[in-house]
DNA sequence: CTGTATCAATCGATTGATTGAATTATTTGG
DNA sequence: CCAAATAATTCAATCAATCGATTGATACAG
């Protein structure tokens, strides 16, 4: 564990600068001192620094497809009870994720970087083969949980307010932290999150409003 | 209103810059070029290239207080039912800022880059001007509302999961238009967004659950 | 004249990329 | 099992380009 590949470091360092700074604003050579080796590492590995930044947006991908792999990809038949327990799981999912995993801010950082140059490559990228797949999965789930359709306006839209609930506790934390007066996000504080999030996923699918 | 002082024509074309590259990465002589100005004109009115990022972030400050002048900073006594309506009327403010907005994806874009900077010294002046202040008032009126406590985490929590909603629209703007087959923001995808906001808006406050 | 405002020109520092040598790891031959 | 050879990485050094800042000159209004 404590021995990686330089490839691996590499990504690692050049997730926290990218995300902290933004991709034209962080230096090579600080993502290199930080893996703790040479500038031309990047250039052997990834061909440059635009090949780090897109191994960067993979290694995003893959992550999330672990946390994502609850919401079934193929259509499936379930009961509004099952349904409304599948997003149940999936909210404490993400929480678990975004608030409580390692490196989760660093990969938030780097994915909003990327979301503010609307004609980015790697934001076509994690579209496609991300949030397109999963939120439709999500729609179709919200879909059995409400009896609404599924690929209704408003039932996407819905999806969207849930997952920009759980997404603004990462991206405004400084805020959030400030004004709970939380040092930061630990076990207690993802719990008090996590059960606001489910008491308004409950009255969002529960009612047959949503 | 075609002829602005140079001034003005800096703090928005920096508002821009900063926003899709961030503060390191955008050039001055990038920004002195769209002002239609010189460099050095950044250094006589702001001091250098850090005094015209207070500058924007002052003006985010001012802007964002016109909007959100609906919340009263002292408190005052409102019926459930007003207290409600206070809090649909700052739903729409919010949205017709956020989504319709002239210059409110570049200030959500500046904004951003700062939250991903903790220690920014913008974000503390936001903060303790804009945020503490409009959040508190925000947490009374919700208050007023479902007559829960002011100042729980749960009504805090609350709060920022109703205010994420509407910044998520924002934030996710290119994927969120991709995902619906919409072109961009305008009034019938502003008002779809009001529509679904003001209903989960009417689940958190009015079943008495919120 | 005085002060405000903008200009082109220039400063040292730093950027991403490239190079060829040096180092390390792996495979091969005896 | 070891040493020679080959391949895989990493290194310091250097490139042109660009960065923020500064300078002294210039234009203009009161």
């Amino acid at each position: 564990m404590s021995q990686q590949s330089t490839r691996a470091l590499l990504i690692r360092a050049a997730m926290i600068r990218f995300g902290r700074e933004g991709y034209e604003a962080a230096s090579t050579r600080a993502i290199a001192a930080d893996a703790g080796t040479n500038i031309s590492s990047i250039a052997y590995h990834f061909g440059g620094k635009e090949g780090l930044r897109i191994a960067c947006a993979d290694a995003v991908a893959d992550q999330i497809q672990q946390v994502a792999r609850t919401v079934p990809l193929v259509p499936v038949v379930l009961s509004p009870r099952m349904a409304r327990a599948t997003l149940r799981r999936l909210v404490r999912r993400m929480v678990t994720f975004l608030i409580l995993g390692a490196g989760a801010n660093e990969m938030v950082g780097f994915v909003l970087r990327e979301l503010a140059q609307p004609d980015s490559p790697v934001l076509e990228r994690l579209y496609a083969t991300l949030v397109e797949p999963r939120h439709a999965g999500l729609c179709a789930i919200w879909s059995a949980a409400t009896g609404r359709p599924a690929e209704s306006d408003d039932v996407k839209l819905a999806v969207f307010t849930l997952v920009g609930q759980v997404a603004y506790f990462r991206l405004a934390a400084p805020i959030v932290q400030r004004r709970m007066g939380w040092q930061g996000y630990s076990r207690p504080e993802a719990r008090a999150i996590t059960r606001r999030l489910l008491v308004n996923l409950e009255l969002m699918t529960g009612g047959g409003n949503g």
